[in-house]
DNA sequence: GTCTATACTTCGATAGAC
DNA sequence: GTCTATCGAAGTATAGAC
């Protein structure tokens, strides 16, 4: 997926990789529909306990961040996204991980992100929708071989992050 | 593209749409690359011309972001990123492309965008690369059927610009 | 410029032997 | 569970007649 594409994942090439005949494929799976949804069940699976560690780390925000900026999973994602796009099973799972993984994050950092300065005019569910954003399509644009702009918006935005959770982390236990 | 994938596209479904053989693609185009390639030009000269309009008009940030929120252009901008992740030709061009959109925005709005309070912590170009990736992001999620945290997100966004281009315009014949 | 003809590859899926 | 055999469809690309 990640070198050529979801459109070049045949049940040949896959049992090829396997080092079985092509038609096991379709004896495990039976459709590629079903092979694509065991692939992505497992890859969220892993997003998820991944995510879990990020959130309970020193600096989730940080974590966060640095999850959402790594280009491998960026690829993947966008290759599920694409996928999605065009077999309606497999965006109704991919929709269903996608609000998970945003309302753990909210369940988990909705108490952090009230306390920062932009609550005022953005709920927690937003700041999350601009953190992520920002950070998965930055990447997107690096994989492209984009530049402009990146460098510093990235020590920009992980300088304040770094000085945000440094300043709450004292107060976490307020009464 | 926007209904079946990049993949989905075909010599012989090209020429069917077109009421011809299937090897006049190749009379025309040769390879599918090829194809592709005239396919992503036509509609890059396009994505540029609209963008020249966005930036002539009178609150330019907000066409901008307008733009990046069309749900149209955002999937059709995603599939050639899927092509481009795949094949080099395509990716070069792609890669040319977006910086050229980049830089234009930079040359049009580097000036306003220096009035805004972020440009003590943010360059123009940072300040590009976020009010774009966001809307993109957004324009993506919501295709697949998210919701979490947009709607504050767009009236805040929405409600900062507005202000923001209201103030600036009539400084904008500054001495 | 458009056609027919064709070479060659790959694909998803099923049936049935072992 | 793994195999062989096979169907029918679709794919890219080229050659050559008109």
């Amino acid at each position: 997926m990640l070198d050529e594409g979801y459109a070049a994942v045949s049940a040949r090439r896959v049992a090829q990789k396997a080092g079985l005949k092509f038609q096991l494929v379709h004896y495990y799976f039976r459709t590629m529909d079903e092979l694509f949804l065991e692939v992505f069940r497992r890859r969220a699976e892993e997003g998820l306990q991944e995510q879990e560690r990020a959130l309970a780390s020193e600096r989730p925000l940080q974590a966060l961040w640095n999850f959402s900026l790594d280009p491998t999973g960026t690829a993947l994602t966008m290759e599920f996204v694409g996928l999605a796009n065009h077999r309606k099973a497999i965006k109704a799972e991919i929709a269903r991980y996608a609000e998970l993984i945003r309302a753990r994050q909210l369940e988990a950092l909705s108490g952090l992100l009230e306390r920062h300065e932009l609550s005022a005019v953005l709920p927690p569910s937003s700041l999350l929708v601009l953190l992520t954003s920002v950070s998965r399509m930055v990447a997107l644009e690096q994989a492209l071989g984009m530049s402009i702009g990146h460098a510093e918006l990235l020590t920009a935005v992980e300088k304040h992050l770094q000085h945000f959770e440094e300043d709450t982390k004292s107060s976490d236990a307020a009464p």
